[in-house]
DNA sequence: GTACATTTCAAACGTTCGTTTCAAATAAAC
DNA sequence: GTTTATTTGAAACGAACGTTTGAAATGTAC
């Protein structure tokens, strides 16, 4: 087994090339663990719809737990390094003046919808099978996503303490965690809004306009007074 | 294969009185559903941790499928219930002038949360099993929800499209959007602040704090000026 | 060409899955 | 107590699961 470097995406070629057996297993699984689970669907589901033999799993990746591991790894790893990236170059401006939440916001969001622009990163596949990881119960897909997000999480964190003086660690801890959960689920595309009986969920939003909503939305949310509960 | 009316739960008892089958089942199967989700869950283990016979599932609920219908519907209906008592009520003191905010928010979350309280009616567990049941991928289980929270979320939804009269109802769908995956995912318990690696979730806060955390924050969010995008 | 390593393939491995069967045990009705 | 309906029990069903095997096919180096 020799697990070789990336190359361009194949979608549909009969005739095989090398290495192009494991990237079709990759995108098929990515795309099966988003619209299926990652237990509820079945190697040999993964293996007869990218259309190689059911043995390439086992022969490229090792296991099947070795198979998620790689499905997200692969886009996770480029998606963080986007986002220190782009952290940077905006601390990078400012000069060591706090940055304003809704400047780190922009980047926040905008960094997840760049790489939905980008297919060969992993187009609105990745972005919702990510949105749904966050709540898987597999033990091993947290600790996935643990490991790569902590370096993250941390930078994304000092940056809005920063931002936000006049809030509590305790509360920024705890907006965080909402602000993640809005995140993910509305990457997670989960049509719950078709519970809102008369109105479908506008699907004719760019991403453009889902970021400035969500962004409004979470800055006043991460902006807003220490938790008072006047009625 | 008869189906009976809900009688007291009994948590551990050898010996078993009549019906008790059923609830066994239900209590074990919701809690390991919540820790393993749905499709990882075997029905052998569900038996063998109630202590019943393997046979007993499709006995007393007909499939796997029927369970999992079953332990969703058995906590929705009354948490259905006693938002739509609880909003009531509130729009009985309120004499047809809008509602706050606020107010509907603590509506909201306090009846989560008050089934949180109420160790008969579910405890912390459906709690869980709620907020990651919204980013279930399995159709059946979408489709459950989608017909329990209809109504729901529609009174919900004018409400507060009733507080918030400068907001258009575009973006009032997708802050409702937001609002959902902020309460479900906080629900759902994801240690995802674990991410933040200095800081480890605050467990010892009672619900009472978190929702005044969570209302504090919706609210704002809710009341954001809208989708402007200054940076 | 030959020799070698890599990859693909069909088939089978043992295990576990949801479900079914039918006799034994229990509760209910008379 | 006898009869009936309900529930439990142990065992087995076929199907699907992840994984392994060893031979055939393909690519690479000389």
């Amino acid at each position: 087994m020799v697990v070789s470097s990336p190359t361009p995406a194949v979608a549909d070629r009969p005739i095989r090339s090398p290495q192009a057996t494991q990237l079709r297993i990759l995108e098929t699984a990515e795309r099966l663990f988003t619209e299926q689970g990652f237990a509820a669907t079945s190697l040999r589901e993964i293996t007869a719809t990218a259309r190689v033999n059911l043995a390439a799993v086992n022969y490229h990746f090792g296991s099947k737990e070795a198979l998620i591991d790689a499905v997200l790894t692969r886009r996770l790893q480029p998606l963080n390094q986007l986002h220190l990236d782009e952290l940077n170059a905006l601390e990078a401006t400012s000069c060591g003046r706090p940055l304003s939440v809704t400047a780190i916001l922009n980047v926040y969001v905008g960094a997840a919808f760049k790489l939905d622009e980008n297919p060969t990163a992993g187009g609105s596949i990745f972005l919702r099978l990510l949105g749904r990881a966050f709540t898987e119960p597999i033990e091993q897909v947290k600790q996935i996503l643990q490991r790569q997000y902590a370096v993250m999480a941390d930078r994304y964190k000092h940056a809005l303490m920063a931002a936000l003086p006049h809030v509590s660690e305790e509360d920024q801890v705890w907006r965080m965690q909402f602000m993640f959960g809005a995140i993910s689920y509305t990457m997670a595309g989960t049509d719950v809004m078709q519970l809102v009986a008369t109105c479908e969920r506008a699907g004719s939003d760019d991403h453009a306009a889902i970021t400035r909503r969500l962004v409004a939305f979470l800055a006043a949310g991460l902006q807003a007074p220490a938790g008072s509960c006047r009625r």
